[in-house]
DNA sequence: CAGTGGTCTAGACCACCAT
DNA sequence: TGGTGGTCTAGACCACTGG
């Protein structure tokens, strides 16, 4: 790709984000190291031509990037790329699978109400020994291998049934939103390896003591009272978690 | 916490923010639901009596957090909160260890040049068979008790010797920067579950089929050439990934 | 066509930092 | 004190959407 050191201002392309990409090359071109300073942003209105917002907003997605850093009074600098992140994200898998051409099905196990046991009714924040939720399993699998299994509870709501089709959506948040007067707004979600017991081996159809990843997540409404809990049990052998961080060279 | 429906424009507080934060709360309020659509920003302008600019700072805020998104043409609308993400941020021990007010070290137990074998070439994406890697092995502890083992390798420069001290840094892309000519750039990690074999157990002291979390991580320069590659190997009894999605109540 | 958000300009005043 | 980035204004033209 050819990089010009100047801007079109009759382009399609906007000029901030033209701007913004020519100072993007010229850091991971190692032109503007680390720690150094950005031109001054009257330079640069001086430099290209353009007005001062135009620079501020170019230099804006700089900094939502994290490419560089802003004080006031002082400059603009360089950031030094954050390759530390321990952010990871679970492999879609779904999307993965359907890639392939393969098979992807949830398939519900069981379905029923419950009375909430002292674990649950701790998880929920409720103490009334009647507490009642929707409770249901499903398994995970595709190309006729299993791949995961989900155990999943949510507030029984009597006015709102549920149909038999909503429960093999894994989406528990929208499961919620159609049969409670409950919003999902935030969520929490742990993530730990485990080893596969006599009931996930039987579950899942696989060896005692192989690797799994083993998610629990709680539903908060907006004012953070759970509403919904489910713990997702996935083999280790088939997923895995990524993370990409830095800067990357564009397309 | 007080929150008012209008802004004081003499406040130390910027107008924008106090802008988005009134938007915020109403849709965590519930005031504005999922799908309806925001005030137009010349309403918005006409309401407050704030320049367009402002108003459109304000609405970047709440896009760039994923409240709402904007079409052109049509409108800002407010977005359904995403709570199935999968982004999970391994915890960092280290922090929590300091926390608790435990010593956390990290105890180097080998470190030497090596020829690069046919797995680390293909990593590394060199063909070269005299071609030459500083590796070293580490040990972390708190308290007494181990809690991950780290294995990495670094092209190794002969010019720019690398300190004892050096090693037991365990930011692997500060090690680079400082003992090679590469400046890192980007990264990519995987994260699988593991269960212990014989050697993990003998390096961890803990027992054969235990969980474990194993971490691959590559370093890249950037022209994307590979300067740096580990393997972490975690206690999954020790450590856990956590997410938080969606939209947070604020203080 | 009118209304929406997207971009851009040419100013202005301010808080902060170094000297 | 002069230079920096942070905020804000009051305009303007554009591309896109819908009726």
């Amino acid at each position: 790709m050819y990089e010009e050191n100047s801007i079109d201002k009759n382009s399609v392309i906007p000029i901030y984000y033209q701007l913004a990409k020519l100072f993007e090359g010229k850091i991971q071109r190692g032109e503007l190291k680390p720690g150094e300073s950005m031109p001054t942003e009257m330079k640069i209105v001086a430099d290209f031509g353009v007005s001062r917002m135009t620079v501020r907003k170019a230099i804006a997605e700089l900094v939502a990037k994290g490419m560089v850093h802003a004080q006031q009074g002082k400059g603009t600098f360089v950031s030094n790329p954050k390759l530390d992140n321990v952010v990871f994200e679970l492999n879609n898998f779904d999307q993965e699978i359907r890639q392939r051409g393969f098979e992807y099905k949830t398939t519900l196990i069981e379905a029923k109400i419950i009375k909430a046991d002292e674990r649950l009714r701790k998880i929920f924040k409720i103490d009334d020994h009647n507490f009642r939720l929707l409770y249901f399993r499903s398994v995970i699998s595709a190309e006729d291998e299993k791949l995961a299994y989900e155990v999943k509870y949510t507030i029984y709501t009597k006015s709102k049934p549920i149909l038999e089709f909503e429960l093999q959506d894994p989406n528990l948040p929208y499961l919620i939103t159609a049969n409670s007067d409950y919003l999902p707004m935030s969520s929490k979600k742990v993530l730990q390896a485990a080893v596969s017991a006599k009931e996930d081996a039987s579950i899942l159809s696989i060896g005692l003591n192989t690797p799994l990843l083993v998610v629990e997540q709680t539903i908060y409404d907006g004012q953070l009272k759970p509403v919904g809990w489910s713990k997702s049990v996935y083999r280790g052998d088939r997923y895995k978690l990524t993370s990409n961080d830095g800067w990357y060279k564009e397309e």
